[in-house]
DNA sequence: CAGTGGTCTAGACCACCAG
DNA sequence: TGGTGGTCTAGACCACTGG
């Protein structure tokens, strides 16, 4: 067992058994070192390891702190009518920020995601959601330009799905792929991330019933604050 | 910008643009330290950053290597009926091994999730499931005792969902969490996972027709050689 | 101002792997 | 055996927070 282990396993019994609370300061690095008779790198690797796993957050000048997971905000998934009416319900705020629109070429791996050739335009679509005034999560997306009007932008840009449907456009399928991930220096950025912890990724592929793909999606949720859920409502028997 | 921020971006180009290829080794932490005049310990930071990123691999006494995304197999989440049945139409081999069964009483937050008094027994299941020899989730389900037939224990073992079929008990419900997290010692254990990369956890809660609680699962998936998708059949409206 | 965490150094010893 | 990554040390300087 390496020394951070030990030190790791300290912390942690001290949280579980409620010698630090929720939100308390912990020792400093310093002391650490100090109490267990080593080197200030391996306390700071034992405090890395588990702030990458949610038990504690740190603040440059001041300390380092347990963590409070309880009482986070639910975000529902499967209500593809919009992040806007998922949030009403709850009662908080929604704002979304249009960060990049453009029209673009496809590249190999977006015009394989789409099914459609290299030679078709697309529009690039990168989009920042605020949940009471707190970034929740970025949404990339690539859609094909024919699918796009551009005279109602604005409304594409509040709901792809409520302007897919007032389009006619008719989605018969979604596919989405689910992933744990540790977000680059952008994504950080946006969703204002100081520590290296991890983001719950979701791929979306909208496919219309004509087979065509309306849309891929890259989503990039924020755990910090929200926890993402999505309800089923069906017969066993009928998954 | 940090001299470790230089080299991650080094690393980086040279795996977009080709330098370097798939699987194939980069310069050693000594050789890196040496060409960016920095020490050990930044090169190493970097290539840590980029192996909890997925974009590096290290094998301890050969080198560091980059690694290959392409090609997982694709497990569907959708189908309750199991375990079993999504991975047959796959050709993929299916094993559960069964680490942990016993009744207990519940703690605090499971009496909650279950909603049940804390005097009601319950069984704790713990399982690994193997696809082609590879370990690929550890499952930790919750389910009160009155709902275990322990005649059918094998059968409940292998698929929760058939077992509850047959048993007649009909599943209205299910809320599903998702998130990315860091796994703990034990989880990377038993997913065999080296490195400090994150995984995607599944939280899955089962409510009957009669308001009552099935059970409440806790799942770690390994990312490493496969990719969990989720395919929604709908019209949009009906989201 | 003293204390905190963030970055970085130039070493050291170890276990592991290959030839 | 020489090279690799894994752990650890005993320093250093910095930027930031609070009193």
């Amino acid at each position: 067992m390496m020394k951070f282990d030990k030190i790791e396993e300290y912390i942690l019994n001290n949280i579980k058994s409620d010698v630090y609370l929720s939100e308390e300061k912990i020792e400093s690095e310093n002391e650490l070192a100090k109490k267990f008779g080593v080197s200030r790198m391996t306390c700071r690797k034992a405090i890395e390891n588990l702030v990458q796993r949610n038990y504690l957050y740190k603040i440059k000048g001041k300390g380092t702190y347990v963590k409070n997971n309880e009482n986070k905000h639910i975000i529902y998934l499967n209500e593809a009518i919009g992040f806007s009416e998922r949030t009403k319900r709850e009662n908080l705020s929604a704002v979304t920020n249009v960060l990049q629109y453009e029209e673009r070429f496809p590249s190999d791996q977006i015009s394989k995601k789409l099914n459609i050739n290299k030679e078709e335009r697309i529009v690039y679509l990168k989009r920042l959601r605020f949940i009471n005034e707190e970034p929740v999560v970025v949404e990339i997306t690539y859609i094909p330009k024919k699918f796009v009007n551009e005279k109602r932008l604005n409304e594409f840009f509040e709901s792809k799905y409520n302007y897919a449907l007032s389009e006619n456009y008719k989605i018969k399928e979604m596919q989405k792929e689910y992933m744990g991930v540790l977000p680059n220096r952008d994504i950080k950025e946006l969703l204002n991330i100081k520590e290296n912890i991890p983001v719950f990724k979701l791929e979306n592929t909208a496919i219309l019933e004509n087979g065509e793909i309306f849309e891929y999606t890259k989503a990039f949720y924020n755990q910090e604050k929200y926890k993402f859920l999505e309800i089923l409502k069906k017969d066993i028997d009928k998954y």
